[in-house]
DNA sequence: CAAACGATTGAACAATCTTTCAATAGCTTA
DNA sequence: TAAGCTATTGAAAGATTGTTCAATCGTTTG
């Protein structure tokens, strides 16, 4: 593996990326669209115009194709968040520029939210990016607690929950609101989807 | 098909049930928890203790086998929302008496809860259970204008998607939560998980 | 009793899937 | 140029899947 790998993020015409990251974007779409299941790696061989054998020459296995689209997602996150400290006038940004750089990054990668919102649902067996996504929005917490923008008296987990469901929480339940409105013919459907919004109310 | 059916509401012992009945449980078990794709015809067999032929014999495909799960479910609400008016003193239920006994429906078909997650992820492809449920709460919503329980001056489409993310929003998001809290060592875990609260803010 | 019928089984089949691997092409280095 | 990499291919093997079907069992019906 000499070659270098894109993230995804900067512009990159289609033709420039190379086999691997093709393969994984592919996955990524794959998985995302159809599920980690019902996806054949033929499937995503073609999409990502290579050969069969490819894919197990650079991820090992099926598992291995998984592992290295997960590892991405992370990477995605940790990034923004390194952006969002780095375009900050503190030492530790706030809030509400996490969020803001977390939201944009995913508004980008809409696939991203796609393939998150199936891993909720997939049973702790494998799902282990939400726990590692989890470490990463508690590092957030602590560098925000430490720089005295954020409680310290309140707990850490719960902290770490609000956030994340703070981030994920709409974007996750909008496909309920837009399967039951598009179950209408469409002249009945409403100009403007009605807005979610999601809170968590601590627990007293 | 000369035997009866259960719902699976009341008690019944697992050896009381008929095969068909077994076998059609066991599928809801099993694509709830690894998805439709992800299910092997021989695993729902070996679950409900029969052969793989009877599952052909009974509802002819695969996908015949979904069908039928999906509509036990669409049965479940249409009962709970008979019940709501029955019980209730008026000639129609209100909006809290039904989303009441729905939500207590729920509460003891953990496993619907699963399949439904599921089904708003998975591709509207072959999801028409999402737009059966809204029909039938598109009804209920009628049935409440109707009487006067319901504004009728809102959209009714408006009403139908507040009412299923009133009844299935909270309970969508939930793993979240759970998997978030879960991927912390327990002795950090919060002894009550944060309440989730899940609103519609209609668009102005 | 005999015939008929639904319930049930498990093997067989064809299709599809993942993984493996020998072979080729292209590029770098000594 | 020769040798040694890595990238890439596509066929083959081996496992798994959904579906079909002939055969068996048990009960009901004539």
């Amino acid at each position: 593996m000499a070659e270098t790998d894109d993230t995804g993020f900067q512009a990159a015409g289609r033709d420039d990326l190379t086999s691997r990251a093709r393969i994984r974007n592919a996955a990524l779409h794959q998985f995302a669209v159809k599920g980690f299941a019902g996806t054949p790696l033929r499937t995503i061989a073609t999409e990502a115009g290579v050969a069969i054998g490819l894919i197990g020459h650079y991820f090992g296995s099926k598992e291995g194709t998984r592992e290295a689209v997960e590892s991405w997602i992370v990477g995605l996150f940790a990034s923004a968040l390194d952006r969002a400290d780095s375009q900050s006038a503190d030492t530790v940004a706030d809030v509400t520029v996490r969020d803001e750089t977390v939201a944009q990054m995913l508004a980008g990668n809409p696939l991203v939210v796609d393939y998150l919102r199936r891993q909720v649902l997939e049973l702790p067996t494998d799902g282990m990016l939400i726990s590692r996504l989890a470490s990463l929005t508690m590092e957030s917490v602590e560098a925000m607690r430490n720089a005295g923008q954020a409680s310290s008296s309140r707990d850490r987990v719960e902290q770490v929950v609000t956030a994340m469901v703070r981030q994920l929480g709409r974007l996750f339940l909008q496909p309920l609101v837009d399967q039951v409105i598009d179950s209408f013919p469409e002249e009945e459907q409403p100009a403007i989807h009605p807005e979610l919004r999601v809170e968590i109310k601590t627990a007293q």
